[in-house]
DNA sequence: GCTTGACCTTCCCATCATAGGAAGGTTCAC
DNA sequence: GTGAACCTTCCTATGATGGGAAGGTCAAGC
């Protein structure tokens, strides 16, 4: 069984399913990340050809831009897991969808916060270090927990 | 050759040197990083008494601190590497530490946009998703690279 | 002097998302 | 039928941190 060579919809023409590469091409992921999402589950094994190539279908490649979306977005694998779950789940409830992505948004929150306070700090330090070359060095004095006041 | 029970300077009386277990207290980094950061070879190997146990002092103490309050600034292993050179070097000038915190804090810059970017994205789409029972979600919608124009 | 418990040693493994590479098999176009 | 491009699996690495095993050392109480 033979594989495409151009990918399916470059051409306009359908020719599914695809082999590993085209499917990475078409979801901007890489064809070593597609097998790794495969391995954590994230992914559902797709069919082989009788030599052992993998095939994609339309809707595997879709699940692929979904969670290269979601990894874009800054969830983690495990959420991504969940939210691909959720997606494919008719019975799903909107408020699962929105904890996941609140709670996501709170870590978001608190990481931005913990940066934006080195950030603060070491602005302050910047603003006192005449940057010379001389090697006396408010930075270096604050680092080794001598304060400077001033 | 004994190791002291308590800490040196918890009761005022200096009893140096320290085993890793005192300088990781007195430091507040766990023993395991202190080995860890030795390998690095971001601090210099200390001095081992007859069986083997490393001996701390002073100084190597007061690095230990340098080191931590560099990571609470967010600095990689590699520049506190640097830093702790520049710091040992009495022919440093301020001008290469400088150098390196405004590296640093661009990083920080551009890491807080992109997930501030990111968080910008998430409260849109969860302003616009009921959270309720029913299965219709925008926020997978869009993840499903379906735009949902309000 | 012996036991006990706290301490130390080294070595290996795990995290998380991603990538590089080796060794080898398959497909296709010329 | 050969070469290029593609695929397969398996191993390794990143960076900072921690967990744990197996075994040696030390101080103190009895």
């Amino acid at each position: 069984m033979n594989m495409p060579v151009t990918d399916p919809l470059v051409e306009g023409v359908a020719l599914w399913p695809v082999a590993i590469g085209s499917a990475a091409r078409l979801s901007n992921v890489s064809a070593k990340m597609v097998r790794h999402y495969e391995s954590l589950g994230l992914l559902s094994p797709v069919a082989r050809t009788d030599s052992g190539y993998r095939q994609y279908g339309q809707a595997d490649v879709r699940t692929l831009q979904f969670i290269k979306r979601c990894r874009a977005l800054g969830f983690s694998m495990v959420e991504i897991a969940e939210l691909v779950g959720l997606w494919n789940n008719r019975k799903r409830t909107s408020a699962s969808v929105k904890r996941i992505a609140q709670k996501h948004v709170a870590e978001l929150t608190q990481r931005i916060e913990a940066m934006q306070a080195m950030q603060r700090t070491l602005t302050a330090l910047l603003e006192h270090c005449h940057g010379d070359e001389r090697p006396e060095c408010p930075i270096l004095d604050d680092l080794a927990g001598n304060c400077c006041a001033t």
